[in-house]
DNA sequence: CGGGCAATTGAATCCTCTCAATTTATGTGG
DNA sequence: CCACATAAATTGAGAGGATTCAATTGCCCG
């Protein structure tokens, strides 16, 4: 009965932690008790207002975090101005570069967005120490890398319209729905971010929105909020087969 | 002195490995004598031509392969034919994706290709045995996820010119020059697999290609061999700051 | 030497960008 | 609470870059 970590006594984890979403997803899952009350003695939990930048490209990184609510975005830019988003990290992501310390690129938070973060060091040792968190971190790496591939695909072969299309579905498969009925959330980017993460510009993500709202595929209310009627019609506009 | 793995004693090692060069870069520094001598045994050593398929996208993976030599290009396909290559691998990079049974993407050889393949369970079972592999194979991922968003700035915002400036430079930087002078090699790939990698068409590779020639940053002989003068114009062709 | 494929070149089209104007949201102070 | 100011998003017209389609040239191998 207590051999499953869902069933710890209280006493066993950190008070916070036992309250976190994060832990059952993210690394910590990974923990025992002990690591977990270590870890905790030296992580803050704090929260980021959107557009503020928590690893600038080429800063070093002292620290890794949990992301427990919001949307991080992962970009690069150009020495001439051009950027362009690589990769968006939801809770329970893990935020940080293992095995290295310097960032190549920025991580700013898209929306409000509460993380949990810890000294690198601290990581690095207990994942020599735990084969389950080398792997976790691993297995992160992976999915990253999944979704890398997946959007080079978007930004190399799509045209617009199926950019705007994969990026609404992209969220629309990721972000918890409202309500429990339709498919309907707010966009967590703005439409610069938008096309930063497409490499279109500002007027043609507006142009293929409105075109994908004339068609009927989705319903938009106030610029953010988005309502899909009909997955399989947007997966459709996208180019998913 | 026997302590550093350069000096292991001949018996020590099976011999193939004595002689491959994968064995100081690639997963199989980080075993032992011992586990070497155990993947040896199910190891298939084997030449492969260019564009022969080694891994077929949804196909489930039975074997993980070091490239010894030669150059593999990882792409995805969408349902009406449209390609993007999402990676390029060079000896002596590791071709599998740990922890995952199915292939999201095509392997195939860009050139003529040798690579050494063990059964996928020998290795995940080892990886979980050595965490020095594990913690390889997850520097190998990160070093892909790391190229993918590099490349992924390229394809989103760079223009025509730019891109095939940024390929031949990852050419020249990757590829071991034919002469130890100048910046000289042959090119991997086909113009058509050079526009499946950039996003482009064959004819604006081209149109581009020449471009650069007349410019002065290349010169091209047979199609195929290309020398550049100096590495700087062409990374600044590139939009490399 | 000639067939066949790869690569180049050209002309016209189309899609996306650029620049500019307008409309719609957001937030602040009276 | 409204008017105003600022930022974000939409819309339009024109330009430009990459694509498409077509023809030609160049290279490799039997």
């Amino acid at each position: 009965m207590d051999s499953q970590q869902k069933n710890l006594h209280s006493s066993e984890m950190p008070a916070v932690c036992r309250v976190c979403d994060a832990r059952h997803g993210g690394v910590c899952a990974t923990l025992t008790p002990a690591q977990l009350f270590e870890l905790n003695r030296h992580s803050t939990r704090r929260k980021v207002d959107a557009g503020n930048e928590l690893i600038g490209q080429g800063e070093s990184v002292s620290h890794y975090s949990n992301i427990l609510s919001g949307v991080i975005k992962l970009s690069k830019m150009m020495a001439d101005g051009r950027q362009q988003i690589v990769g968006l990290q939801f809770a329970p992501d893990f935020l940080g570069r293992p095995h290295l310390c310097e960032s190549t690129m920025t991580a700013e938070a898209a929306t409000e967005t509460e993380i949990c973060s810890f000294p690198r060091s601290l990581i690095e040792r207990m994942a020599n120490e735990t084969p389950g968190l080398e792997r976790k971190l691993h297995t992160q790496s992976l999915k990253e890398l999944d979704e890398a591939r997946e959007w080079m695909l978007t930004l190399g072969r799509k045209t617009a319209q199926e950019k705007v299309a994969s990026f609404l579905y992209m969220i629309a498969t990721h972000i918890d729905p409202d309500h429990g009925e339709q498919n309907t959330f707010d966009l967590p980017l703005s439409r610069a971010d938008i096309a930063d993460f497409l490499g279109l510009t500002i007027e043609t993500v507006s142009r293929q929105m409105t075109k994908l709202r004339k068609d009927g595929v989705i319903l938009v209310e106030n610029n953010r909020h988005v309502t899909v009627p009909c997955l399989d019609r947007l997966s459709a506009a996208a180019g998913n087969d």
